[in-house]
RNA sequence: GCCUCUGUAGCUCAGUCGGUAGAGCAGGGGACUGAAAAUCCCCGUGUCGAUGGUUCGAUUCCGUCCGGAGGCA
């Protein structure tokens, strides 16, 4: 339709650095709607675990990709990619400014490189082969075959990341592509979008690990307990059993640890998970990073939004 | 008051028959292209409680002092 490219605002950042609050802020104060990037929201279910914005805090401002599918239904990037394009051709109609929120880094990637995931689908039955290839002959078997078909992977990944391996050759198997070869394919598209990405970061880590213990105690009190105890007593669960919060939790369901030592592997989880955002984002160029206790002034953190955005003039 | 044990990495502890030390956990860095809140890789210098002594050399042996735990009175 329109030769020119849309505009596509970003907030990424680790759990607990308050990308929410400040998506719904910048919403309200550029016309925009939120679209969220988050692997685990997308589920209907787990509300409280995964840290879903409730109406109050929305503040009216429309929100897209959040419970939007059943927890035992399979979704991917893929699945990701082209509702978010959708939402964001949709948001841009109705002239507002998309703004994707979220701590994904593969799906904001994804969406925002513009990866094309249309020449290698996944096999249930292709991958589920593999995994049972993996169980009664170990993963050397499974590396070897890929050194074969793949040396250039297989120098890349290592044997014990069994979840590389069995991609790799379920690619070929598949198309007959070798793996390798499959991401250059995919590299170096330009992106459909005129992007302005920030980032939330904290200067002191302890900042920002001090949010996410405190946290998940405000999860506990707004009932994350009960909700995942429901969860797990009703068992229909595919992805979204990843959920930190829920899958910690499940011991202490089966009375095999105490409720304490359970909400320390959560902190833990979480914590943990922060670190390997901070790794995926950071090596994005063109990400302006906000630092969060740094500033520690909402109205001031806005500004400095508003200009970084002026900045990139993608409005 | 006396006796015994103990003080080593942020935490729990190994160890050095005297040549300045290493595990687990925590923590840090990195990878990531249809499971991604997943999956995986790499990283251990610290006044060895303080201070004197013995010694070429002490965290290690001896003395004293300071902390901690226990026992006997």
């Amino acid at each position: 339709m329109s030769e020119e490219k849309k505009p596509l605002l970003v907030v990424a950042g680790p759990t607990a650095s308050g990308k929410t609050a400040l998506g719904i802020a910048l919403a309200k104060e550029l016309n925009g709607e939120v679209i969220s990037a988050d692997s685990m929201q997308i589920y209907k279910g787990l509300d409280i675990a995964t840290a879903k914005p409730t109406t109050d805090e929305m503040c009216g401002i429309p929100h897209h990709i959040i419970s939007v599918i059943d927890m035992e239904t399979k979704f991917s990037v893929a699945d990701y990619v082209s509702l978010a394009k959708e939402k964001i051709d949709d948001i841009c109609l109705r002239g507002k400014l998309p703004i994707l929120v979220g701590g994904t880094g593969l799906y904001i990637n994804s969406l925002v490189d513009n990866v094309d995931f249309s020449n290698a689908e996944t096999d249930g039955n292709v991958r589920a082969k593999l995994t049972n290839e993996l169980e009664l002959y170990g993963a050397e078997i499974l590396y070897e075959r890929l050194k074969k078909i793949d040396p250039e992977t297989a120098e890349i990944v290592p044997v014990q990341n069994t979840v590389r391996i069995i991609r790799a050759l379920e690619i070929y198997e598949l198309t007959g592509i070798k793996f390798s070869e499959y991401k250059r394919m995919n590299k170096g598209a330009e992106s459909l979008y005129k992007l302005c990405m920030i980032g939330l970061n904290y200067r002191d880590r302890q900042n920002l690990y001090d949010r996410i213990n405190k946290r998940v105690g405000l999860m506990v009190e707004n009932g994350m307990i009960q909700e995942c105890q429901e969860v797990f007593n009703t068992k229909k669960i595919g992805t979204a059993f990843q959920a930190i919060g829920y899958k910690e939790l499940i011991p202490y369901f089966k009375k095999e640890a105490s409720l304490e030592e359970c909400l320390d592997k959560i902190r833990l989880g979480s914590r943990r998970y922060a670190k390997r955002q901070l790794t995926w984002f950071r090596r994005d160029e063109r990400i302006n990073w906000i630092y969060m206790d740094e500033i520690n002034n909402f109205n001031k953190i806005m500004e400095i939004c508003k200009k970084i955005v002026a900045k990139s003039k993608i409005l």
